[in-house]
DNA sequence: GTCTATACCGAGATAGAC
DNA sequence: GTCTATCTCGGTATAGAC
């Protein structure tokens, strides 16, 4: 199973590095120090690749979203999370590539309803633990801001673009500190 | 110049049928039915094509957005037209693009600021004049509110997921209605 | 499981006749 | 401005020896 972990790190680097369109047979191969014919070997066709990869990076993000949500301040931590580029650099490059395979949008999707139910799960159980249910937002329109915000701002950094990020985070931040009081780790970097 | 325009709109169509990968020269020009050797004569390389009809269609954008802004209710005005498919599909596919292409970015990026820059002043005054300055968010975070969340519901349509789209887009429309009251136009569609 | 060889295609790009 | 011909490269994918 080396040659098969060693191709999946090499397919998620070069999708890092340059994007979708730079993961080929023939790129990976060499980046992995592979035989091109190993790639087809393991992983059938790309798309099944790509699935793969995708699958891999989910299972991931997945165990650090669980942990973020049983962490003392559980909002504050997923805030953190949305906001690392690391974790948000490959799904971003997967949306785009969805929009035009066929065969990636469906495990997208899935994926995504998945989070989104533990999300909701979580982050209902704790608004009503901390009372808060009057003068805040419905659980998922909360997740859906965190999430929007989150993704929007770091597109717009990919782009060297930043007019606006301070007063939107403050917003932002403001609204976590009013659920769960005031941040008691730093944030990260 | 009625090739050169024809060649855009086969550019176009292509892009949002099938994502900015299948808009090849080849291609192009078949679907404009027009010689693949028109391409380079009036576009020079691929990424001059991209240039171009990215600057089209934010030219129109930028038309569409300052009417907006003008209208008798301009933030619903604003938040329709973001909601608009249409309006963000190619956007969301030249940022895709622009992620390998490095000749795009600064082009998407200019553009950009630009934008920011209209809807900032426009938002500053709106917000003045209403004299909703105390309780309400800055001009600078309710742009960025409206584009994240417009942008990001958008992107999950496409991929069929709605969960908590309704709940979402309430709590956008509350706001609206805090700074702009009741809506006075029905909403598109 | 691994490697070589190879078929085949469509991409970007250019030269040059008309 | 238009069209044909053509070059080169790198992509996906498969067959088959080891």
């Amino acid at each position: 199973m080396r040659t098969r972990e060693a191709i999946l790190d090499a397919a998620e680097q070069i999708m890092l590095e340059e994007g979708y369109a730079g993961v080929t047979t023939r790129r990976v191969a060499a980046r992995a120090d592979v035989n091109q014919g190993m790639v087809y070997y393991h992983f059938g066709v790309m798309d099944d690749l790509f699935t793969e990869l995708f699958r891999r990076g989910a299972d991931k993000t997945f165990r650090r979203q669980a942990e973020a949500l049983a962490s003392p301040q559980p909002l504050w931590a997923l805030w953190d999370m949305m906001q690392d580029p690391s974790h948000s650099a490959l799904t971003m490059e997967f949306v785009a590539l969805a929009n035009h395979r066929k065969a990636i949008r469906g495990v997208i999707a899935d994926s995504s309803s998945r989070f989104r139910r533990l999300q909701e799960e979580a982050i209902t159980r704790i608004l009503e633990e901390r009372g808060a249910a009057s003068d805040t937002w419905p659980p998922l329109a909360l997740i859906l801001f965190l999430s929007s915000v989150s993704r929007f701002l770091l597109m717009e950094q990919s782009f060297e673009i930043s007019v606006g990020h301070d007063q939107m985070t403050a917003v932002v931040e403001d609204h976590l500190r009013r659920i769960e009081g005031e941040r008691r780790t730093p944030p990260p970097r």
